[in-house]
DNA sequence: TCAAACAGAGAACACTGTTCGCGTCAACGA
DNA sequence: TCGTTGACGCGAACAGTGTTCTCTGTTTGA
């Protein structure tokens, strides 16, 4: 709560992203469900009940990893935009493997975003804020054929997107600002298709059934850019 | 392995039935990461030592309720195919919708088969014959109208479907018999988005998001009708 | 009838998250 | 400059957990 800029205020911030460090750590190599307070606080030379001090307890450390995989994940789609000098469905499918080569290399963080939500788990305000960072980075070539006037919707989808405009006129606002209905309501269903492609692959649901899932990923990114409107 | 008829047999075989019921219920309640094997023992009057009779720890109790979820899964697909008096699109949309409708019946148990793999778990063959029938029941109508030439692939399925069919030589091969390579790899985007649709709203992940979810979800049907060439 | 297999009890071990009270030491106001 | 206050880390403790081991009955099959 002291949060001016006293000497005291900066080493606790210090252990406070240290302790995240080490728990992300953790996560990475033995998963959620093995992250132990016991031992990240051994790791950092300190007694179980000093992390109390930081986190009030192991739901909420579980809580700000989620928030540093969100903001990770945010990151790694904008990175991968390759940027409005190609094209609309190239620069989509590079996004979509961007997202996808995050989760293979953090499976574990994968899991925790997007996998069985942790039993406690109240998603904070702030999530919504880099769930929007990753519609913007996935939407960016959307958003620009559709200014372009060159976004071509399914005929479903421009059919039926009236519809579903009830149902989703938040996510428009919020998350997907200035798309029509029918766009932003086929960007969810290409959002349900890519975290559904990239959780089948990371949960480990295409062994001995799929030889080579980046080729069917592929295909994914191609079938959800035509999906947008894209190409 | 005395899997003769005694009645010393039977009575283990029952009690090896009760651990899963009750273990099953503990599922349903708390989820599987609160499912403790203590208090399944409870439950019975048991001490906790004496369920290693029975399921060699508490990961071999958890594959156990994976298998019972799958079959589950399967037969609820099954029962949700209105039949072939109707057409394609309606049986289609109606399997969807009943795996929707089991997974939001048995949060728990859908975020054990498609949420975070349990660490030390590696599915069975017999996961596999689950995943047959589940496949089975959804591309029912699929064949049906395969075999009657009325089957309408997208441009893009139908012209990439040749990419991915080293990739889905297996799918195509093991779980969907009689249908072509093209068919077989729509048929696994529309796996994707299924799984996507129903994980991300089971996992919470509308929360504030999407109003209506059956909305959205019956938009999200249509569309995989559509991807694998039904109407 | 008798040895062998099995079932369950109970104790123990090594863990886990969490709470509480205790000194200690830095920072801040009078 | 001197107290006072608050944060900090420690250590012990509690209630759980999964798992292993030993021990005693009981059932089974030859």
């Amino acid at each position: 709560m002291t949060s001016g800029g006293g000497a005291r205020s900066r080493v606790r911030a210090a252990l406070t992203a240290e302790i995240l460090d080490v728990a992300r750590e953790h996560l990475a190599r033995d998963g959620a469900a093995a992250l132990s307070l016991r031992a990240v606080a051994r790791d950092l030379h300190l007694v179980p009940s000093a992390l109390y001090r930081y986190y009030p307890g192991r739901d909420a450390l579980l809580s700000a990893l989620i928030l540093d995989g969100y903001a990770s994940l945010a990151q790694a789609s904008e990175a991968a935009d390759p940027g409005p000098a190609k094209s609309g469905t190239v620069r989509w499918v590079a996004v979509c493997d961007g997202i996808r080569a995050w989760a293979l290399s953090r499976p574990h963080e994968w899991s925790l975003l997007f996998g069985s939500p942790v039993p406690g788990y109240q998603a904070p305000e702030e999530t919504v804020l880099f769930y929007a960072r990753i519609a913007t980075a996935l939407t960016a070539p959307v958003r620009d054929a559709h200014d372009a006037g060159r976004l071509a919707l399914p005929e479903l989808m421009a059919r039926t997107g009236r519809v579903v405009n009830a149902a989703t006129k938040p996510v428009a606002d919020g998350l997907l600002p200035g798309l029509p209905p029918a766009v932003a309501a086929a960007t969810l269903l290409a959002w349900e298709q890519l975290v559904g492609a990239v959780s089948l692959e990371v949960f480990g649901h295409w062994r001995n059934t799929v030889l080579d899932p980046g080729a069917l990923f592929a295909h994914t990114a191609r079938q959800t850019a035509a999906l947008v409107g894209l190409g």
